[in-house]
DNA sequence: GTCTATAGGAGGATAGAC
DNA sequence: GTCTATCCTCCTATAGAC
């Protein structure tokens, strides 16, 4: 009989791994020390990952793989514009950096150049894909007239930005989240936190406008 | 008789470090390793350093310092306007990290938290040096009315993307970094390049307007 | 699946010769 | 100042019992 913390051992593994990496970097945690902190001893870390090497991958896939699906998943529930989208996005990216999945995806930013290449290989094309996701939403930024520069140099600002705010801001709670999302936003666009949610209201309204005009054609 | 790559072994101690360092990471780089590179022995490093935490703290000590250093020279003999300031400020950053100071300062940001506590506690007012000196340009820029953002989030998104830069370019003249250094400085600004060069060459010419009736009014 | 025991190697640091 | 030799600790990984 399963309950919700009955996790799969691999599981247990790769979170106990990715709090204590996090902590305390891939090279100063062993083995020992992670089977330890779930009751196991080593021997039975290496029957489930071959290697050590293999269980940081594993912590660093998921940090990529539960990221990216939480990105689109707040993409799916944004509205259409291209304001309210981005603000979507950065949001979660804001969640994912800060929430349950701090951990791993600390470890996958920290230790990433430790992974082996061929590990390396095998996960930079997920990676690579919500680059893709936010370009096309910096782009629409642009034709919007909300961007004036580079739509690729605003990424390179943004991006690196984001992953460091645990660097220095603690955010508990979904509100501080959203306040923070709100001011990178609004500093991207270099404009007041005001001004960008006078322009969200607007798009809102434009948008639903052209919704109802659009049903109405099809009447 | 001393010529300039005759260094002491200090110095030769920390370049090698650094490089090896910002290569492989600290826990994996040996003290055997760090000494044969300079074709001497493990002994001899734990001679001219009490401890390998002691060695990392002076590589890292040589970043915070050296690198403050060619900030400020450069603002020395930037013009008085905000913008040719912040250029000016942009552009050896990208310097420092790209430049001959790039290993020491690739180690300072990857390998800080391996710092022992005591180290950081002792270095951590010399970083807040340079942090204070954006914080005066953004702020003066704000005044000046090119950023209506809030000053302090956009320095959390411009010095993260600076010191990544080195992950996606690489920029081995001191043109190229010049160009980006104009790239992101337009970014930070939501405008195009070409936006803020006219923008500086106004600058330019209103503050040596003043300059020169300010003189006048001294006659 | 999980444990114990251990092989096999590497690393930081020290002592003493030169 | 630098080297050699070595101590001691810790680590990844494996083998085999249960």
């Amino acid at each position: 009989m399963r309950t919700t913390n009955d996790k799969s051992r691999i599981a247990e593994f790769i979170d106990a791994a990715s709090r204590l990496i996090a902590e305390k970097g891939y090279d100063r945690t062993s083995v020992r020390d992670i089977a330890q902190a779930i009751n196991l001893t080593s021997g039975t870390m290496f029957y489930h990952f071959k290697t050590k090497d293999d269980l940081l991958e594993a912590v660093i896939k998921k940090g990529v793989d539960d990221g990216f699906q939480l990105m689109t998943e707040a993409l799916r529930r944004a509205e259409s514009g291209s304001l309210a989208r981005f603000l979507a996005l950065v949001t979660a990216h804001i969640g994912v950096v800060h929430g349950d999945l701090r951990h791993v995806h600390h470890v996958w930013l920290r230790e990433w150049d430790r992974l082996p290449k061929e590990a390396r290989v095998r996960l930079r094309p997920l990676a690579e894909q919500y680059r893709e996701l936010l370009d096309n939403l910096l782009f629409a930024l642009a034709q919007d007239g909300h961007i004036k520069a580079d739509p690729a140099t605003v990424r390179h600002l943004l991006l690196p930005a984001l992953n460091w705010t645990t660097a220095w801001a603690t955010l508990p709670d979904q509100h501080s989240r959203t306040l923070l999302a709100e001011q990178i936003c609004a500093a991207t666009l270099n404009q007041t936190v005001d001004t960008l949610r006078s322009l969200l209201r607007k798009e809102t309204e434009v948008s639903r406008a052209a919704f109802l005009s659009g049903n109405s054609l099809t009447d």
